[in-house]
DNA sequence: AATGAATGAGTTTTCATTCAT
DNA sequence: GATGAATGAAAACTCATTCAT
């Protein structure tokens, strides 16, 4: 086989494996790994069941795939790159923004991960080293760096990271949970403008907060 | 059958049940439901697999019951009751103590229920109506309670129950996904101050914060 | 369990293993292992195809076992034993009548084993440690006995033992394959007894034979 | 198309079913029939699948062309033309070692046929009526000769024939099976010389025979 | 009430065969 | 003629559920 004709084929197989994936991705996210069939994503993709084992050797394979593929934010480095200069003032609102909105393109993805990848270490391993961890370090650094400058408080970077990673992400995964969606929907503004006011200030009134005296904040301080 | 017989009959069975009940909730956690056997349940219960049946009618209906009857947070209500009157600066950290260390105990059940929920409609429905909405409740009343009182500042108190809620979920559910555990282990304390200092005044640093000058927050407000 | 209990389950258990073993060599005889279905030998044991995995993990150690617990010749040691003291004119006639009677019991297994044990280098060790070797040794020992004591010709000992069990496997074996059966029919005693004088005295005529001058084992041994 | 372009043709595509057929039988002897893939076969012909089945309907098909095409001993008559007039005594070994000589080049076919001819009733028949019983008559034939000559002894033909091939066909297939190659190996002279002699006078020792007096034979005879 | 052997529908995976290019 | 992607029927194996004891 001439060699334009090995790329060409290269190109044409890693088509097929977008299709499949998103197929699987469709189909993993409205049953379990494991209730989900092989049959419903071949029939998601348009493809005979065979087709599916041209591409991927075994269906746990087609799960570590889409993990490590449609990394759950691959693009934050990059955002992190953007604002790192912004003052957290600015830079973590728009951060919050931009998370929130790519996170909600890739709900689905959200939930194959979050539900997947705890009750089997395999996977757990390959999403903490090609997806989480990076996530984390990013952030983390952004806060350490405007900790230094005495714009944010001190304290654990790491810490700190998870809470806001935290705050939206139970955001994602809690509206069905919850029925939020029905019982008390809120607008993506809300959430975005709450979260970054929480992160920022927190939620204690701004009359009550005083640089003088602050008793929550010693008090809470004092307790750990 | 005489009334004590049936009693008797009554207690014993429910006894049963327990104990099917906690096998069940030791082998869901360690796999996905779907992944787990009715034969681990039966010899984590120390019973045959055939008794299981005389006490669920199936697989699914274990689970379910799973859910109903160790509702994650059932004391919550009354935890918030016995905070109520204290200001949220004692009250905040207080109560997130009482949960973290309630949720840590119950660290297998909140695995089962993140697992499982979400992907079918009839456990997201049970969770919701008997166990989820409880607890936003619970805690959104006494946030509105101290809006009012101007202790803290307005806003939606549904949204700001889910960012408390959501950051102590995360660190709990993060620690495996992320290796958290072996590369940046955090101790109770430390995330209880965490969790309690970033809800109250928010990652921003004192000197920065002034009562007449607050760019941030209105940043964010008109951002969004 | 009691230990009595423990020790019918375990009887019954082998019962089963025994039930299934006779299905599978008679599947196993009539088509391909490879060929055979697992459906086909539940039906044969008049069992679900389930129940068969209750006794065997899988399909290949249902082989495994067949070839091992039903060793071809398990008792050709005692037969060697018993005709130890017998000259080889008297006990090579009575050991072919033996084996000859007992591989036509076991036709069906000897053709499984011919089949299955060549392709797969597991199986293959497993008859030879199992079964294989040991037939040699008590054959070739005897054979080294009474050439010692100068009844037979010094040779290869091993060698002459392939030699008798070759015709006899190959008579075994070919009555299919030449369709001998209907085209060249021959009873078991002509069976037996041409294997007999052609392993003791050769084709060689008698008269043609003389102990000073044997021009066929001279030029035979020179050739070589 | 002209006479000349359908004749090279035809040659073409004779060339072709050979390249095949060789790579069949190298896959076909690795693996059992019913394991090898028709990939393993394409590739080893360096063609793809596709084109195999444009030389042969099956994979069934392929089977039997390499059974028929390459008949196990075609050149069997001839050499029993060449040896004829010669007497047994020099006419045997060498015949002996022309067979074993062949043999041992057609290993792999040899394999082959042993494994795949009993399960199957067609291929069976097609061995038979192609391949086995021209060698039996060729190679019985020629010892009625001798027997009406007073070389050899008087008996079934046929039968002494089987017992020459079983010989043979035991210390081919008998290697592998029980690790003959690595545990008591023996050299193509002696396998030869060992046939030889054990066909034409047996396993007796000399001088325990005499033309007069012979119990062994006579015992034999009288038992079966 | 308790058991655990048996069931069989349902799932993943394989591979001979086809056919559009 | 040649290719190899696609097919789908078939097979091994699993496991929730049943039921005779």
């Amino acid at each position: 086989m001439s060699r334009v004709a090995a790329a060409k084929h290269q190109q044409y197989a890693e088509e097929r494996r977008e299709l499949i994936l998103d197929a699987a991705l469709q189909v993993f996210a409205n049953a379990t790994f494991a209730d989900a069939k092989m049959d419903d994503v071949a029939a998601a993709a348009g493809l005979s069941k065979g087709a599916l084992y041209l591409y991927f050797p075994t269906k746990e394979a087609l799960l570590q795939s889409l993990i490590k593929r449609y990394a759950l934010l691959p693009e934050l480095p990059e955002l992190m790159d953007s604002i790192r200069e912004s003052p957290p003032s600015v830079g973590i609102p728009s951060l919050i923004g931009e998370i929130w909105s790519r996170l909600c393109e890739r709900k689905a993805l959200a939930q194959v991960i979050v539900r997947e990848i705890q009750s089997n270490p395999a996977r757990a391993k390959l999403f903490s080293e090609q997806v989480g961890l990076r996530a984390y370090h990013a952030l983390a650094s952004y806060l350490e760096h405007w900790m230094k400058r005495g714009e944010l408080r001190h304290q654990d970077a790491f810490a700190a990271a998870q809470c806001l990673f935290g705050m939206l992400w139970f955001f994602l995964t809690s509206q069905e949970l919850t029925g939020g969606k029905e019982l008390h929907p809120l607008s993506d503004d809300t959430i975005v403008s709450t979260v970054a006011r929480m992160f920022l200030e927190g939620a204690v009134s701004n009359k009550k907060r005083s640089p003088s005296h602050r008793p929550a904040a010693s008090q809470c301080a004092r307790r750990s």
